[in-house]
DNA sequence: CCTTGACTAGACTAAACAGTCAACTATCTA
DNA sequence: TAGATAGTTGACTGTTTAGTCTAGTCAAGG
């Protein structure tokens, strides 16, 4: 009953863009009602903060978007070193487009948005942690899969999960930085030597 | 000739503690100037903006404590691969001890200001990338020295090095974003797989 | 068609913020 | 010791910001 809208979806969407572009600090509730075409009293009718949306946001980002590209790239039917061979591509595939298009690389947004508010804003914090640890659970059972399937050097899944996470993190974070997206051409082939591949035809190191 | 002052000084340091435990924007200058006991009259003195201290605290830091520290780690002196070692516990040991006196894992300043402000603050950036390009000469030199005793597969020493800085900041982050340093811990293992050493008493994977 | 409840508009307040300025003070040097 | 130089002070301005409030508008259900 009642009116219908869509403004909480576009509010979720200009938060992420406008964050994910400058970063959580500089944007203003102000900014992301204007890029959402929304006004002031519509904000707060649906969020009680910049922090509130910013959850809702990246939880919107990882149903909508995240999950689903997750899914297809580590689907348990692909060869476990494979997933983590597609995944790297997708990386260095989608941080290129994102130059092309804006001129910028942006980076991985949860990196971002986690390490830049993790001393200031619980709520938000909490949102990433949970979904970096949604994150890493694809790629532990990947390196599960891998060393069942003796394609990689037997080591402590978790530990190795993480490694990568890192290097990917790393990786991203230092093309966001040098605002090139080439450094993470290698990552592929890094990547691979620190997940311990035993394959002969190991891509360059 | 004149007053003498170490205000200037006060200042970067208030800056970068601030902006290491906060991050660049939730800093004001007011804070900075609250934390420093500088007036607002003697900012504007010294600096010209929030960039521009930023700029001269980050100098600052490379000087006085990070080139300090790594001309010691990775003195040519030491064994190439030993030079990781060393540097990959004292990144531990320094986050550790971090977390024990503030309550917080709070990662490393460069790479945190570097992703936050890389698309907003052009001065502070270029500040960021030349520290980074700085840090990675240690990596790349020691890369080299390790291929030619032999202790490390040959590869190209650049991407290695940008690798291993890459490990270590995406684990890094990944401590502050958890505020647990005990996702560190393993960086030493790990670090040595994607690094590629020969050696059979290789550290756990 | 009218009532109810979801949603909107936008003016308003108060606080936080960056940045300015002229008068003042301390210290060095000649 | 006097003058020049380097640094300090705090009150002041104007702007941006978060957050509030009230009077409304619009759509669905009865």
């Amino acid at each position: 009953m009642g009116r219908t809208s869509d403004a909480n979806l576009r509010l979720m969407d200009a938060a992420l863009e406008l964050i994910w572009e400058e970063s959580y600090g500089a944007v203003t509730i102000d900014d992301i009602c204007t890029r959402a075409d929304v006004r002031k009293g519509s904000f707060y009718y649906f969020y009680k903060s910049k922090a509130d949306l910013a959850v809702a946001a990246l939880d919107r980002m990882w149903n909508e978007s995240w999950k689903p590209t997750l899914d297809g790239i580590f689907s348990p039917a692909a060869d476990p070193v494979a997933r983590f061979s597609a995944y790297f591509a997708w990386v260095y595939k989608s941080q290129a487009a994102l130059k092309q298009k804006l001129g910028k690389v942006l980076g991985c947004p949860l990196c971002s948005v986690g390490s830049e508010v993790s001393t200031q804003e619980p709520g938000v914090s909490a949102k990433v942690r949970e979904i970096f640890s949604r994150k890493l659970r694809y790629y532990e059972s990947a390196v599960r899969d891998a060393i069942a399937a003796k394609q990689i050097e037997a080591c402590d899944p978790a530990k190795k999960a993480s490694a990568i996470a890192g290097l990917i993190e790393g990786v991203v974070a230092q093309a966001r930085i040098m605002n090139d997206p080439e450094v993470i051409q290698s990552l592929a082939g890094q990547g691979m030597t620190l997940l311990g591949v035993k394959s002969l035809a190991q891509a360059s190191a």
